[in-house]
DNA sequence: AAAAACTATTGATGTACATCAACGGTTTTG
DNA sequence: CAAAACCGTTGATGTACATCAATAGTTTTT
């Protein structure tokens, strides 16, 4: 049932069997069909939620109305709004399937007792933070330094399997670009 | 010596005067003057440091020979370059001195011990990442949605202490706007 | 104390990209 | 299976901002 999540574990730290079993015991599995939401802006978000089958996008609006990708998540990933789980805070992101998808929920404070518990896996999700925290700032830096065809193409060649599972104008929305300009970007690079 | 460090610590979390000593056999202070620099890109970053006094900035330069400003860290923040850090790689980070500037350096290796050592650290610095993470978050989403003066705004409004201290076109690199442009957006707006 | 370097401002001009609109093709839905 | 929704493309137009350039005030350097 959580096999997809064990094995992710299992690939990044070492644990005993009796840890496993802490961990499956406080795991809860979620399934999502395409267009359902995970998480809506305004509620709360109280989990950590691993991605163990399927795709989803984490995404804002803005003032305008203007949806603003933040992340996909496909397998093997991790989705949530942060901020609304560290400050108890109404959710500013909307978490929505683009596949039908099973998620692995952990509620906050089983989460943070298996951290406490388990140091291994406390140290792998500081690790995961840090290489995340490289990841935004890169995209800090390419948002203010990068046209927007060399945004696309840093896009591919990081996530080469994304653009077969998403409409293409997500892509744009993601990359800060509208659908128009990413649209002309490809077809002009690609007259080779 | 290492007092600043100390009390921002002592601050944060709670540890025994034992973990007091263990931190402060580790580190090692490093003074800087005006302009001078804590790292050159190229040169592989080993380093937690801790601004006890002072100001630097980390900034980056991209292909046309343009600074990128990441971040001010003035007294009790971090500054580093995180990638280079974690796999021992050339830093495409410069981290420079835009005060006369005290710095409490952790070498790599004593850091990871002190983590392990006090689990209250360990957590802690994680928490601090995952701040940092939403801060980040943040910081695209504002990229792709805000206008300049908006920026401009929330600039001031988050870091009200910054503009005295440093030149206005470098917060101009930090926002990823021409100084020109942040100049027309401060007198326009002003115009109460 | 003079020279050199740095800084903010303002005007004129250029440009990457957004926006608006129309279209045909595809997928989803009732 | 027909209607509706969605999707990518293309053209015309608009605009926020960058770039270039000149200037004057300030700070730093020697």
């Amino acid at each position: 049932m959580f096999d997809n999540f064990i094995n992710y574990l299992q690939s990044k730290i070492t644990v005993t069997d009796e840890e496993i079993e802490m961990v499956k015991a406080v795991c809860r599995l979620k399934k999502l069909r395409r267009k359902q939401y995970l998480l809506q802006e305004g509620d709360v978000w109280r989990y950590n939620a691993f991605v163990s089958k399927g795709l989803v996008r984490t995404y804002r609006v803005d003032d305008k109305g203007q949806e603003h990708i933040f992340q996909f998540s496909p397998e093997d990933w991790w989705a949530g709004d942060r901020y609304s789980y560290l400050n108890d805070t109404p959710a500013q992101f909307n978490i929505e399937a683009l596949e039908d998808s099973e998620i692995v929920l952990i509620a906050k404070g089983d989460y943070e007792n298996l951290l406490e518990a388990i140091p291994a896996y406390n140290t792998f999700v500081r690790m995961l933070l840090e290489r995340s925290f490289v990841r935004l700032q890169n995209r800090v830096y390419m948002g203010n330094s990068y046209t927007a065809e060399e945004k696309y193409n840093d896009f591919i060649k990081a996530y080469p399997d994304i653009p077969s599972r998403v409409p293409q104008h997500m892509i744009a929305s993601y990359l800060g670009v509208s659908p128009e300009t990413l649209s002309r970007v490809r077809n002009h690079s690609v007259k080779k």
